[in-house]
DNA sequence: TTGAAAGCGGTACCAG
DNA sequence: CTGGTACCGCTTTCAA
């Protein structure tokens, strides 16, 4: 059985396709006006053939199609939950859909994801990029077809953009650490990307906040690795193993922080009496973790809302310019980080 | 500047727009052949234009749109999301899309989403449903209308499934606490659903386990209660500052697992020595808990793609007789439980 | 080798 | 009050 059109409804009904619109689109109450009784037949013959309109019909016809498109760089991260969890809610609100599209850490998909949602005639799109100059030349085509595109990002754009800084949160993480006597920090810095920026604004106060005390920066307590909790473990594992092993660690976000407590724990030391701990985005479970993670929070939730409501800001007016809400960063104190008591 | 149409493209390369299409869909090879010098001066307006053709046109013409639906109950359980990544993985290897959309733990909203989907064109459906009987009707539609509907799920169904089963794995949890000398066990059972079939297995698994032995099910030892990490830690709080208070807990999932060990790590008392405590799920972090979690194992990520698989098989031959595929749980020792030390 | 035109499923204008 | 019809952007058959 074919899905049945606004023909079999207007066959069923005894009336023309018109007419079945005018009834499904309350238009009785505007111009055209309809029998009570010819609006029953149409509103029968629908529910007798579950009838539903095509939104690629109407879309094609319209020109618009409530929904916004969202692009996140993988789903491992809980933290791009949240996010997405935050573009859901406001998006909802205003009677929208979501289209949400995941870019697998892969600067290919990133790039398909970008022309799939731009061709689907996508009202509004938010991208969370990780390999931002691949989709570069795509963006300036929405933006030029006064599409609504909205980065969530750390480093300024020309184009509407939800920010957040770690930089804020990074300089409160080196106060706090050398407040308690830290001197040996180490840095995980997992990035799964090529993106130039990201994370930079991290690695920038880590220096910084060394440089502040007269200390140098000893590349041998910075670790490069992926993205996964595993990844975290084992660059953990190569930082503690090291003579001088850090007394406390940095890493870039929660997720590898997980694989960090573990590589500690397994060595049965004590955090953070032997290593204190330190990371990035305060994701659901960082609270509850043994011992609950200090971590620098942000909000994705709120940077998700604040996504979406510069992607409508811009759909009622799209002569604006560029617009930017920013959502701060905070240093959480929690139970993974404590004075050094040996060194 | 509005978005460049095939008559934009023929204009400038001046052809007519079918040989526009011709150029842009390969037809060149067929019966259709065009001069390579056109063929050139097509792809050069394209590129000019940054012509992308509309998905949207296209799949009404063509009927179909190259995008598989999923509906996951809710963004915040990281099992989902292991589906959702199978599905991912899986659907874009055949080429197709991922459509993801999240029913918030709302009827209302899971309803409103099927629909939102079905009223796309989506070649197919992939749902993890929790209020089933909602959306009853609408997939009955959909199944008349030969769209492949896959459901993920533990109960037998009348369309395509992926399953899996608790049963198995409860009935070994049951036997591995028993052995360990296990007799007040807890049992937290938070399902966000009012779908009546939701966790029955591993209640029942539960009740069975505990006859085994001669004993009978003491109610007080059963807390409900909701799906955030939150409420499983208010859960267990309850359950451990009872007078004879649980020597094992069995919570439902691996989130409330997280909040479950929270609530005992803050009284002081030691996992596994003085509570054992075993969940269902097997999210990334379990391993990675301090101690790492006894949990039993579905594998979300296989789920997704079995799931995805019946999909595609149906479309390659629609009259099939209902498919499923099961995915087995399987009982994963960790940290998180042992012996009775005291009673 | 290229172009004209029908139609996918709706919407909305205009005429009856 | 209702029906005919042009059009949204693209594919594809048929004719030139």
């Amino acid at each position: 059985m074919k899905r049945p059109t606004q023909v079999d409804v207007a066959k069923l009904a005894g009336v023309s396709r018109a007419t079945v619109s005018y009834v499904l689109n309350d238009l009785t109450d505007g111009y055209v006006s309809i029998t009570e009784e010819t609006r029953q037949r149409v509103l029968k013959a629908v529910e007798q053939l579950g009838y539903q309109p095509d939104a690629m019909a109407q879309s094609l016809r319209s020109g618009t199609t409530n929904t916004i498109g969202l692009l996140i760089p993988d789903m491992h991260n809980p933290h791009y939950w949240q996010i997405a969890y935050g573009v859901e809610q406001e998006v909802r609100s205003k009677g929208f859909d979501v289209m949400l599209m995941s870019a697998s850490l892969n600067p290919d998909h990133e790039l398909h994801s970008v022309q799939t949602l731009a061709r689907r005639r996508i009202d509004g799109l938010i991208l969370l990029l990780t390999f931002f100059d691949h989709v570069h030349k795509e963006i300036e085509h929405l933006v030029q077809q006064r599409k609504p595109v909205v980065l969530i990002g750390t480093s300024p754009s020309k184009t509407d953009i939800a920010r957040t800084s770690f930089k804020e949160g990074a300089v409160e993480v080196m106060k706090h650490l050398l407040e308690l006597g830290h001197r040996r920090i180490g840095l995980i810095y997992g990035v799964g990307t090529v993106y130039p920026d990201q994370g930079t604004d991290r690695l920038i106060a880590y220096r910084q906040g060394l440089q502040s005390m007269g200390l140098t920066t000893d590349e041998s307590l910075i670790q490069y690795c992926g993205t996964t909790i595993d990844e975290g473990y084992k660059a953990a594992t190569n930082l503690i193993d090291q003579q001088l092993p850090p007394t406390a660690i940095i890493v870039i976000n929660d997720m590898l922080a997980i694989g960090v407590m573990r590589a500690i724990n397994e060595r049965h030391l004590n955090i953070p009496d032997d290593v204190s701990i330190v990371s990035f985005d305060d994701i659901e479970v960082a609270a509850y973790l043994n011992p609950p993670l200090t971590t620098v929070r942000v909000d994705g939730e709120a940077l998700g809302r604040a996504a979406s409501q510069l992607i409508f800001k811009r759909l009622e007016n799209p002569t604006l310019p560029p617009q930017e809400i920013f959502i701060p960063s905070q240093l959480i104190i929690r139970g993974t980080t404590g004075e050094v008591l040996h060194k």
